[in-house]
DNA sequence: GACAAATGTGTAAATTTTACACATAATATA
DNA sequence: TATATTATGTGTAAAATTTACACATTTGTC
């Protein structure tokens, strides 16, 4: 490799999460309006440059809390974004993941020098975006619907205990498809994800309701009606 | 983003190909020897810089006929290395991808510039590699099997026909797992993956064998015993 | 002619997936 | 206060899929 050689020495390396919540029944996910050109006031997801001494990851890690105080989010890569004109300034290759996290820390943002702001927006209801950012965001979507299947990702949304009707109105938020209660319980319980607690939930206005939790077990889920 | 900030001014992309074959049964990766340093003399993956003005697909596409005449071979992206020191002049992220291609090509190789031979090597007699390429391979191989069953990857093995043995016995080598010879029959032609010719191949010393093509069909695939 | 090696084929048991209905608690409403 | 409405909780049977398993045939070798 000739360092020098034009072809390829502007070039640079973009992180950028998608972060996913469930917010008093509805289906959300992080945005940070810009405060500079390009696309000033534009809405972007969370993002930015990694250093060269770092990897992705701790550069996610650190675009995160430099942008927010959420901590403790798990992501995971999906995909990579590499149109040579999606950024103005530079040829810049976007590494992107998807995080999910509970709704008790969504309220964590941060007044930044770029970014003047940050909400979480239901899915479908997002504004314009910037950069290649609404082709990023409905990609994160697509995979997230498979991670449901073939990950643990949901749990992060419930750091300790849920009722199964909010369980299950999480997967069919996410899946865009309704299920059948009982054949989701049975599923669950007899996969191992889930068991019960001797715990139950009064609501105001609600009957009582059983209390659930995640186990250790991490084996893949389907589902059907 | 400021262009000249010296912690992201010196970054560049590079894409690297695990390209695999089952040639006589055995099943191999495609690996070419480099000319110069770094790594001169090492054995490394097909890969390069990607220029600023194409896609990696595209510069991956461009280094693949730059060094062998192979055309035509359908890769995916299976993983980003981004390890900030994996290449010693400067801080390159690696976009990986993973090829499968039938063997009638195989001796399409070219003598370039930088590299200086290419040779198939069976994946359990791998020489030591350049840069972290053992580390991608090492990952390619584990995707591998992945795909195996949540794509139709393995058609590009069989351009034509192929008897059920054969094709038996490439996904026996790729899962390192034995298969049932009757249920893996029952389960490709139920799926509809694969139909029968009425075509049949006779081989010297060998009983005659029908011939199967592979369908449009591109369902999941589960294999048992 | 006996043996060895590879191919070809069907059935039954076990497991998993799917469909489906009614009772109870709590609240809202007539 | 009786009635309706809404959300929760639970079990069984049919259908589909997965899994296990054995013997006959061809071909060539000894």
């Amino acid at each position: 490799m000739n360092v020098n050689d034009i072809r390829y020495n502007n070039q640079g390396i973009h992180v950028v999460l998608a972060l996913f919540t469930v917010d008093q029944g509805k289906f959300k996910v992080l945005l940070i309006k810009r405060k500079n050109e390009p696309f000033k006031n534009k809405w972007i997801l969370i993002g930015g440059c990694a250093y060269n001494t770092e990897t992705c990851r701790e550069a996610m890690q650190r675009e995160m809390s430099e942008k927010t105080h959420i901590k403790d989010v798990d992501f995971d890569m999906f995909d990579i974004f590499d149109n040579p004109n999606r950024s103005p300034l530079k040829r810049m290759l976007a590494v992107a993941y998807i995080g999910v996290c509970d709704s008790s820390i969504i309220q964590s943002f941060k007044q930044t020098e770029k970014a003047s702001d940050a909400n979480w927006f239901e899915i479908d209801k997002i504004p314009e975006l910037g950069y290649d950012h609404k082709e990023i965001l409905e990609k994160a979507i697509i995979d997230l619907k498979q991670k449901v299947f073939t990950s643990t990702i949901i749990k992060k949304l419930f750091p300790t205990t849920f009722t199964l009707p909010e369980l299950q109105s999480v997967y069919e938020k996410i899946l865009e498809k309704q299920l059948d209660r009982r054949n989701f319980r049975k599923k669950l319980l007899s996969d191992g994800i889930i068991q019960e607690t001797n715990l139950t939930l009064k609501v105001e206005n609600k009957k009582t309701t059983k209390l659930y939790t995640f186990t250790d077990k991490t084996k893949n889920i389907n589902f059907y009606k």
